[in-house]
Parts: C-alpha cells; structure tokens; sequence
DNA sequence: AGCTAACAGTTGAATTTGTAACTAACAAGG
DNA sequence: CCTTGTTAGTTACAAATTCAACTGTTAGCT
C-alpha cells in the first residue's frame, strides 16, 4: 500500500510553537504600525524603551537579559534611541564596562504614549475573554516563556 | 511633584503580544535548532514543507494565505525546497500562472521525521498543564491567531 | 607587577527579510 | 482583437538580523 501525501491527524495549529507564533504575530501587527508609524520604531527598540520606563535605569546587558534580546541587537537599538534623544548614556565611574541607561524628558513621553496605547491594546485583546480565562493564559505563557 | 521614571502598574508581561512573542521564541527554539541543524532549513522552509505534507499539493499563493506568509517569502522557501529536491512544482496546463507543489518522496521523508519531532515537541510542551488547560489555551490562541 | 581569562559592549561581513517594482499570464469589456 | 486591470509569482535593492571577531576594561592568579 502506498502511504498518501496528506496526513489528517496532525493540523499545523496542534503544534503549540506555530500556534503562538501565528497570535503573536497577529497580535502584535497594530500596535507595530503604532510605534513604527510615530516613532518609526523597531521592535528591539521600543523593547527597551519600555524596559527603561518600567524598571527605570539599567545596563544593555540588563535589558538583555530580561528581554532574551541578543547584546547586538540591544546595542544597536540602543545607538538609535540614542540618537534620537530618547535615553541617556552613562559610564560607570568605577567599572567603565558598565553603562547605564536612562530615559530623557523626551524619552518619557514617548514611553508615556506607547504605554497608554499598549494598554488599551491589550484590553481590548483580553476582551473577548472571561477575568478567569485571561488569568490562565498569562500564566500558562509566563511558563511556555520561562524555558523551564 | 516630579513624576518618577519608574512605573510599577504595568510589567511587560501585562502586554499580550509581548508575553506572546516570549513563548514563541522560547518554545521554538529547540525545535528551530533541529530542522535548522538537521535539513539546514529556515522557518518558513518547514513551515512550506508542513503545509504540503498535511495538505498535499498546493499552490504558493495558497500556502501564503494559510500561513499569513507573504508572497515573496514563499517564493524564496519553494526556490530552496526545489533546490534541494524536496519538492517538485509542475504549472497548471489550463492557467499557466498557477504553479501547483508537491513533496518528492525525499521530501516526504524530512517532513515525516520533522512532524513526529513536532509531535513529541508538542507533547513535552503540553505535558506540564492538564488537559482542560492545554484546549483553552489553544482555543484562546486560534482566536487571537484568527485577527478577528 | 605581569599574564590570562572573563566581561560589556561594538563592529563588519554574510544572511535574511521587507518593499516596491517587475514579468508573464489571463479576464473582461469595448 | 485590443486595451485596461488583475492575478501568481519573481526579482532587485534597501533594511534588519545573525554570527564571529573585535575593543576596551576589569578580575584573578602567580
């Protein structure tokens, strides 16, 4: 017997990897045009401006890790945002490897307007959703992140 | 009063998207070392390969639709697919601007070996919630995924 | 002190992606 | 037929990402 091409016990969206991939893009795709259209943003860079804004002053490596971001990648956002007068850049005194990262007057704001867009954003996502399945999921993505 | 930098209301795992794309990239980079290191493919090359085993001969426009794929990476993933003779693409003799795709038996072989890697992937993933969980978190995902 | 290894961050070259313009093929109306 | 518009798929070029090698700095050992 010949096995046929197409195998109908296995959909792409059984596989949780695509599956995440496919929301997350979906998802993520208007609030892209958002802080690319009025900040002409990249990902990585409105990363750190949130992470900036949120933990207030840290180091590339920092940022880094917390995000899984590569070093390259945050080093370059990091020129950017640099450029653009949205943070500061401060050598440690004592270690001059490290640098510290923190957001100027402009940066705030920036970070003040995304933000509020990110959380209306994500209310209306979770509004399809019941308190409890909302709760669930973001949990049940807090360990699918982990990499534990 | 001077508004401080921090802001301890909103984390970043509050975002959806964001915690969203933090699974994905975690829960899918094993499997990423694996068809990378074994076939030497890209994500959108199993991704095509995925689509004609499950669903059989297809063309690239229909792959691209199903998969919110854009037309050009596709076309690049066949180009390679082809390449590397995974794939055979034959034209439609009544509207030649159709171009229908098929696994070579070669082919069939890398997406039978890389979907019962998924398989087992997929299982080890889900294994640590229970069975209730693991179907809302997959509907809750197809929803979000449907951009509805 | 002097040597080696580790660390934070940067840079350059190669690969990959995104955007827009393109080719080839067909459709529909005049 | 013959324009005009649409469609499937490709290509060229610019932008972004990856990977490896690099600089400058500190730590630790002898």
């Amino acid at each position: 017997m010949m096995r046929d091409t197409t195998d109908d016990t296995f959909d792409l969206s059984d596989f949780l990897p695509y599956l995440l991939n496919q929301a997350a893009e979906a998802s993520g795709q208007e609030f892209q045009t958002i802080y690319k259209g009025r900040y002409g943003m990249l990902r990585t860079e409105w990363r750190v401006l949130f992470h900036l804004g949120i933990y207030g002053r840290l180091t590339a490596k920092e940022i880094g890790e917390r995000a899984a971001i590569h070093k390259t990648k945050v080093s370059r956002a990091v020129q950017k945002l640099a450029a653009r007068r949205f943070i500061t850049r401060e050598r440690d005194a004592g270690d001059r490897r490290y640098e510290y990262l923190e957001l100027t007057t402009a940066g705030r704001a920036a970070y003040r307007d995304l933000h509020e867009v990110a959380r209306q954003y994500d209310e209306r996502l979770t509004a399809r959703f019941s308190e409890e399945e909302t709760q669930l999921l973001r949990d049940m993505l807090k360990r699918l992140a982990s990499r534990r």
